[in-house]
DNA sequence: CGTAGCATGTAAAACGTTACATGATTAA
DNA sequence: TTAATCATGTAACGTTTTACATGCTACG
């Protein structure tokens, strides 16, 4: 899937200029792209080559003129169709698995303090999502089921973090039990 | 972070060739890495030349032949210096939950079914990793300790697929119970 | 007087995927 | 005889990130 996508998911919400676009994309917990300027604008003019998107230039006086961008009928289908298309799988890459694997190599102490870096860090992004959410855009006329939409997804981030944090919290139990009983084991006489 | 370090993990783990580490990284579902051919035989080169790794080669007579390549000190120290650097958040890409955004443009009808293809994926990728799980390689002389983590990593993934599980299932019950409040709201008399 | 915001765009580099190329052996 | 496995590598393409380029206004 490309961003070309989520820009007429937004578009057909609401016109945008490619600088809003760009902040949208920042500020969205779900739409996971960058939002830098070069797949942007690109994906702007290749949408306004097939006619998904049309653009006006507005100018104006205390600031650079600036491009909005609207969806077309044909935009709206394209849109419908890619809703309509199978869902994927979600796309998850944990680098902390990856440093857990191996993290045998390491000390007691200093894999328990990586452990509780983690927690730490799933803690911070748990209340930076708590935070997006409050401030979160809300949708003009937005019907009951709009709503009830966009609070599943939030649902849907705060919950796969929480459980990050449930897991975390558990291994960090089940590796301390561990400890406990080697040190049992050394001190039994051979 | 880059493939790098995790080659240098299973090579801290035991010795091998680049089609071997290919196998591995395709069969394994947190190193997230696709294990194509160029990825991989590239960073095996650049870190022979950072002696990170050395290699040897076999000559076999029924196959064609092989390089093995073993990690070095140097390697283990780097493998260890990065292990030791502080976590990072989980980097995930729900590309339904941008379906899900503008779904509001569905029909109840289209709604619904998108939710149960999605739960009908979900589904499938959880039974995919419990038969991952069955089968995965198990490593040599593994300490009491590296069970229990790779046993926690295993279950990391599992209880992932499951709370997306849980949520799609709460999502499409949710979505129905709307459905039958705007139902009722049109048989009321106005 | 420097920094941040508004606003659009391009260039270069890094990273990833798919496909190409070769060639022997083995199992269906 | 066709496909799969073993085994290493390169080329082309596509995507993503970072940096460059411009220039005005508003705020501290």
């Amino acid at each position: 899937m490309s961003i070309q996508s989520a820009i007429l998911g937004i578009l057909s919400w609401k016109s945008s200029t490619g600088y809003e676009l760009k902040k949208i994309f920042e500020d969205s917990s779900f739409m996971y792209w960058s939002g830098n300027n070069n797949q942007i604008y690109k994906a702007l003019m290749n949408m306004e080559e097939e006619s998904l998107v049309t653009s006006e230039v507005v100018h104006q006086t205390n600031s650079p003129s600036k491009k909005i961008y609207s969806i077309t009928e044909e935009g709206l289908l394209e849109l419908k169709k890619w809703l309509m298309s199978s869902p994927e799988a979600p796309e998850i890459k944990k680098t902390f698995l990856v440093q857990l694997a191996w993290s045998d190599l390491l000390s007691n102490q200093q894999l328990s303090e990586m452990l509780s870096n983690y927690e730490n860090e799933i803690k911070l992004q748990l209340m930076m999502q708590n935070e997006k959410n409050r401030r979160a855009l809300h949708s003009p006329n937005r019907s009951a089921r709009e709503s009830l939409i966009w609070d599943m997804i939030s649902a849907n981030i705060i919950s796969t973090y929480n459980n990050e944090l449930i897991w975390i919290r558990e291994t960090r139990q089940k590796l301390l039990e561990n400890e406990v009983g080697e040190e049992t084991d050394n001190e039994r006489p051979n």
